[in-house]
DNA sequence: ATTTACGTGTAA
DNA sequence: TTACACGTAAAT
């Protein structure tokens, strides 16, 4: 009996601290479904390392770090929710699963929020919410936002881009989202580790806030490429969201969780097998879509910018965000051949790991 | 059935 | 060239 109260209290404790934190998540879930989604699938795919994933998956990391803004108006625009670093993490608690989803529930019927709420609930900790950021202009975060985000909101390695591609560029990122509140495409985009880096910084925080399991952790950090893009490119390939799984994808369709060898068909078929079938066989070019190469720059972020004119129009243009265009398919179809395909057409599909590397 | 996104045609 | 709109394949 005793026990069952302690455990009422933790749970109630928890809870309260969950709905704190998440109030803002809720907020960006109904924003944006698709981010919602895109989460969900974070969480089902994972290809890789399945807790990052869920945990990325809950908590939400802010692609950008901070901005409130982007988010608020676009549809689309980021799923994860900022990490509440340090200061919930630590505290506890959030785990019981079943807490969350109640909670969840409640607040919000949509399955976005299930989402979150699972992750929440188990790596959490104070990862948990992410509430990226639903208002941030607009609503001026609210009260609500409580302790996290004074800090988190805005950390400045926020490192959280996930999307973001080495590739891109971008410089400075953490800071310049900060300040701004604004979501700049680019920022979506990219940037490089660069300034941010805090690398260092970041992850100490970062990682807090997350929770990743050690050995997550050290291949994030050790990525020479600098720390916090990588480490968030990191993140996303292994949130698997698409870029993992289309590669996944192109191989066969099979979901190649094995995927350690197995892409490398897919991938190197310049990633985007045309179908096999439909090549060629017959003499119509058969023009089957073409899919995704996941492996560049464009397929690898996860976020849609949400101000591009893709995004903006997504109902009637039926587009994928611009910032996420896949390089090969922007290519004429024809004339393929020769893209200077981000990566060696050799590697493997285990490369996917060599990202965060 | 719904959603997502590629392909294509058209207009500015 | 870009934006839009729509058809449709593919995935969920």
């Amino acid at each position: 009996m005793l026990d069952y109260t302690t455990e009422m209290d933790r749970y109630r404790s928890s809870i309260a601290t969950f709905y704190k934190t998440n109030v803002n998540m809720n907020m960006n879930v109904t924003n944006f479904p698709q981010s919602a989604k895109l989460a969900a699938r974070l969480a089902a795919a994972a290809p890789i390392f399945p807790p990052a994933a869920a945990r990325l998956g809950a908590m939400g990391t802010a692609p950008w770090g901070c901005h409130d803004n982007m988010n608020m108006n676009h549809p689309a625009a980021m799923f994860w929710g900022r990490p509440k670093p340090v200061a919930t993490a630590p505290t506890h608690h959030h785990h019981h699963p079943s807490a969350t989803p109640g909670h969840m529930t409640s607040s919000h019927p949509h399955s976005s929020s299930s989402m979150h709420q699972s992750g929440g609930g188990s790596g959490a900790g104070g990862g948990g919410g992410g509430s990226e950021g639903g208002g941030a202009e607009k609503h001026g975060h609210t009260a609500s936002l409580p302790v996290t985000q004074g800090t988190a909101h805005h950390h400045p390695i926020a490192p959280t881009n996930g999307n973001f591609l080495p590739g891109y560029s971008g410089g400075a990122d953490c800071g310049v989202i900060n300040k701004q509140g604004h979501a700049h495409p680019d920022m979506m985009g990219l940037s490089d580790g660069g300034n941010c880096n805090g690398g260092g910084v970041m992850s100490g925080g970062f990682l807090g806030g997350l929770g990743l399991p050690p050995g997550v952790i050290v291949m994030a950090m050790g990525s020479a490429g600098g720390g916090i893009s990588d480490a968030s490119s990191a993140f996303q390939m292994t949130s698997g969201q698409r870029a993992l799984t289309d590669c996944q994808q192109h191989t066969n369709s099979s979901p190649c969780p094995s995927s350690s060898s197995p892409s490398s068909s897919g991938v190197t078929a310049g990633g985007v097998s045309l179908s096999s079938s439909s090549s060629t066989s017959s003499g119509t070019v058969a023009k089957r879509k073409r899919k995704r190469c996941g492996v560049c720059g464009p397929c690898r972020r996860l976020i849609n910018c949400g101000v591009c004119s893709s995004c903006r129009n997504r109902k009637t243009g039926h587009q994928i965000c611009k910032f996420r265009k896949c390089e090969e398919l922007k290519k004429k179809p024809g004339g393929g051949g020769g893209g200077v395909l981000e990566r060696p057409p050799s590697v493997p599909a285990g490369e996917a790991f060599r990202w965060f590397f």
